[in-house]
RNA sequence: GCCCUCGUAGCUCAGCUGGAUAGAGCAUACGCCUUCUAAGCGUACGGUCGAGCGUUCGAGUCGCCCCGAGGGCGCCA
């Protein structure tokens, strides 16, 4: 067991113990300290138990103190400091023991059981299949993908959806687009809707069309056609919608269709539901879900005076069918603009009997593409917004990736394309890589293979401790990040683990023939950062290159 | 008008259930390659945490109010 594990059961126990109280999990917990004449590990329990026990937490804190150095060996002194907080100074042997922990995980490192097993189903992107991803999708897709890769590690069964809104008016102006675009392809007169798809995708698809089956649409009735052509079309602008995904590195476990659930009967089964439950009434010719009596400021309609429902029904129908399928928590990513849309969702829910405290909406806020200070909409190229792929392309994946990952979700973010694509070398990203990439360099070069030992006794210094500490600390942040759906706590490890690892590198040396001891000790102590950093960058998606090479342009 | 999110260093952002002297990166200045990758390390500079009031042992964090930015208030999706 880790000495940060053994010291928080060790408190909990003595909370118990002495002071009659239960702690929960939340109560008792350790810090690294800012400042490391503070010590190695620092708790704040006396001063949270100050409040339950009406006493001095300084008090408490001298009690507490007795009680651990007389339980636990591994710590070698404690102080009592400013309003009470206890700060322990453990043995140096004690804090390298993390490194036979880390090699013998490996890959799993990092990994725990916080999540139990519970069942997440986390919907993100849900684009409609009617053109090419653009960059405002490209920070929910990279985020709700992190966050299922970070759960997976805590120990929840994450499952990623993609909800595929193809059953409204958009994929019929698909169909319209297409017919217009293959008459123009043959020299008729045609007209492209008004609220229909301009982009060149649907040129291209059109084309597509044409060398497979030549005018053949043109020769049936024109409904008709339409009605396939919107199908053809919402089935190839999906394809590229995964092919783009994948380009992103975000794979899903599973691609629900509106449509299909349409045709299930679901909606329909839904609303007769909600019917029957006395949770709807008829108005000016359309069906109104009461809404306000679950929370919602208005009532909302459910099905339009023209008899068609509106967006939000099959909706209701999607997120019913993920409690049936029996999800216990959903995870939501939604774009800022949809916030009024939560308590509507949640109050349906509610209606429905299901717990919608357990449908957690994650807002994803706007992102300004902005160049040298202007505001950028449109691709140069194409005239549309930019695209997912152009903006891999331009930046790369992995920059592209890391920076919307580093912020937290709901911080207006401002992406300088120009300075994303100039400053290339001092992005955050390689700064990481280039720490994985000198690590690989030295274990090359090394002449053995790192190896666990029984106890480490040289690794002494400042550097080796502070990057020991945060090696040791991986596993409790990838819970944290777990639990809060925030991979931008993976990226601040990330670069702070790197720093501590340049730090080291520029003091300490590896390689040493005339040391062979330590040089052994610290290998192993490479091998474990190697591992936790391979590990952090495979949360975010970003890859961990064993060799970087600087670019001789600059 | 009502609702949501946000306001922290010149710029982009962290800041965990309220905790020790508010932190990074970029930018700026000065050092460091006859040591394993200088895409690096070290030092310095930089803040009345938008303004004010309140809650308490303690507030960037919680409450109220004001100012500012973005978004939402459809029988659109």
């Amino acid at each position: 067991m880790k000495v940060e594990e053994k010291l928080i059961t060790t408190l909990k126990r003595i909370v118990t113990d002495k002071y009659g109280i239960d702690p929960d999990d939340r109560m008792v917990m350790i810090e690294i300290p800012k400042d490391n004449a503070n010590g190695d590990y620092s708790t704040n329990l006396a001063m949270r138990l100050t409040k339950l026990l009406r006493r001095r937490p300084q008090e408490i804190a001298a009690e507490i103190k007795e009680e651990i150095l007389s339980r636990l060996s591994e710590v070698e002194n404690i102080e009592i400091a400013g309003p009470g907080f206890i700060n322990f100074w453990i043995r140096k042997d004690a804090i390298a023991n993390v490194i036979n922990n880390v090699i013998a995980q490996g890959d799993n490192y990092g990994h725990s059981n916080t999540g139990k097993g519970v069942k997440y189903l986390e919907e993100y992107v849900s684009a409609n299949p009617t053109g090419p991803l653009h960059c405002g999708h490209a920070r929910g897709a990279v985020w709700g993908d992190s966050c299922a890769r970070i759960l997976k590690a805590a120990g929840y069964d994450a499952t990623r959806e993609y909800y595929i809104n193809d059953a409204g008016a958009q994929i019929h102006n698909l169909g319209l687009s297409l017919y217009a675009r293959i008459r123009e392809h043959f020299g008729l007169n045609f007209t492209l809707p008004e609220d229909g798809y301009h982009g060149p995708d649907v040129i291209e698809i059109a084309k597509e069309i044409i060398d497979d089956s030549n005018d053949y649409y043109l020769t049936i009735p024109e409904e008709e056609a339409v009605e396939k052509l919107a199908e053809i079309g919402r089935n190839m602008e999906l394809e590229r919608i995964k092919k783009d995904l994948r380009y992103y590195g975000c794979e899903f476990d599973s691609w629900i269709s509106e449509k299909w659930i349409v045709s299930q009967g679901m909606v329909d089964a839904v609303v007769a539901e909600m019917t029957a439950k006395g949770l709807t009434y008829e108005q000016d010719d359309a069906l109104w879900f009461k809404a306000t009596e679950y929370g919602d400021e208005k009532d909302r309609v459910l099905r339009k005076s023209n008899g068609l429902y509106t967006y939000l029904t099959p909706d209701i129908a999607n997120h019913k069918y993920k409690y049936d399928r029996g999800y216990e928590v959903l995870v939501n990513i939604w774009g800022a603009d949809h916030h009024g849309y939560i308590p509507r969702m949640k109050a349906a829910m509610k209606a429905l009997g299901y717990n919608s405290d357990n449908l957690l909406i994650d807002l994803c806020q706007m992102v300004r593409m902005v160049e040298n200070g202007v505001e950028v909409k449109m691709s140069k190229r194409t005239g549309n917004a930019i695209t997912l792929r152009e903006l891999i392309d331009d930046i790369g994946l992995d920059a592209a990736r890391y920076f919307f990952l580093s912020k937290a979700l709901d911080s207006h973010l401002e992406f300088d394309l120009g300075l994303a694509r100039s400053q290339t070398n001092d992005n955050p990203v390689y700064y990481a890589q280039y720490a994985y990439a000198r690590i690989c360099s030295v274990l090359r070069q090394a002449e053995t293979k790192p190896q666990p030992k029984d106890s480490f006794s040289l690794l002494t210094t400042a550097k080796e401790i502070d990057l020991l500490k945060h090696v040791s600390s991986f596993p409790d942040v990838v819970a944290d990040a777990a639990i809060s759906r925030a991979p931008n706590l993976i990226c601040n490890y990330v670069q702070k683990l790197a720093s501590y690892f340049h730090s080291f590198y520029g003091s300490c040396k590896v390689n040493d023939k005339d040391n062979p001891e330590l040089s052994a000790e610290r290998l192993a102590l490479l091998e474990a950062t190697r591992i936790t950093l391979k590990n952090a960058l495979y949360l975010l998606g970003v890859s961990a290159p064993e060799k970087m090479v600087k670019s001789e342009s600059e």
